[in-house]
DNA sequence: GTAATTGCAAATACTTTGCCACGTA
DNA sequence: TACGTGGCAAAGTATTTGCAATTAC
């Protein structure tokens, strides 16, 4: 078990959580993975998929996010969220976790150069990048 | 009619759409907020709410996609992602938009300015960045 | 022993589609 | 007139919850 894996269960443990055998399993895939991955993904990696549910996994997971261990990626509601793209501009977002307020960010953009570097040594075609800023808006705190 | 919605309903005529009262009431609606919507959102909006039917709505966003002139944000699938947290390390995603694979990127993250600007001109709290690259990968091409 | 955790199944929420009526070109 | 578009309602997919049984401590 990793450095990276006991650290977290202890950190999950002192948060008043119990050691059980899905909550350790999932932590192990998390990390062994280590990119975004959906609910359904992880309920059939091969840690998980004989051992517990998907409503366990749902549980653990949103408990680790409260406990700042996980964190769910995208914008605030559940839905999907739609732009107009406008040809020549390009908008970077801030937005608010508590009341999902969307702003538009008027600070270029710092991200052109890196983009230009993953085109050139990755190959992907058709690049282009969102990025998104996320915190407590002045009004919620 | 502002010329950016004149261009857009433009450009989706030239692509053969048909310009009606829905579409022209859509473009209008997304460039009025400039920000990203969700389907509910737009649904209940002013110029929207007592036009047309959810489904039209939503068709009609699917085509805007299609055509280049919406942009859907968020990762590959509907589901949501989740993420292990490792303190002190932060990674930003490479994702293919054909085959849905997501690789960490490995290079500085160039956002860490732009985000102390953003806390001290903004007065968010916990602020925090997410910064995704978007394209078709090699293999998909 | 007690309270947190889990499985199962049901309830929600959001998205997507089928079908026929309708409007645009 | 012909075919894209729209409304309504139903189906599909993902998320979330209730409750009784189980397990960690």
């Amino acid at each position: 078990m990793s450095e990276l894996v006991q650290d977290t269960i202890t950190r999950l443990r002192d948060s008043g959580m119990r050691k059980t055998k899905a909550l350790v399993e999932l932590v192990e895939t998390l990390a062994d993975e280590s990119r975004p991955m959906t609910l359904a993904e992880l309920c059939a990696s091969k840690r998980l998929v004989d051992l517990c549910d998907k409503a366990t996994v749902f549980r653990l997971l949103q408990k680790f996010a409260d406990k700042g261990v996980v964190r769910r990626l995208g914008l605030h509601e559940r839905a999907a969220y739609f732009v107009l793209l406008v040809p020549g501009r390009h908008s970077d977002y801030l937005i608010c976790t508590s009341c999902g307020t969307i702003e538009a960010i008027k600070a270029p953009c710092p991200v052109h150069a890196l983009e230009d570097e993953i085109r050139e040594k990755t190959g992907y075609q058709n690049l282009y990048h969102e990025l998104e800023f996320f915190g407590v808006c002045p009004a919620c705190v």
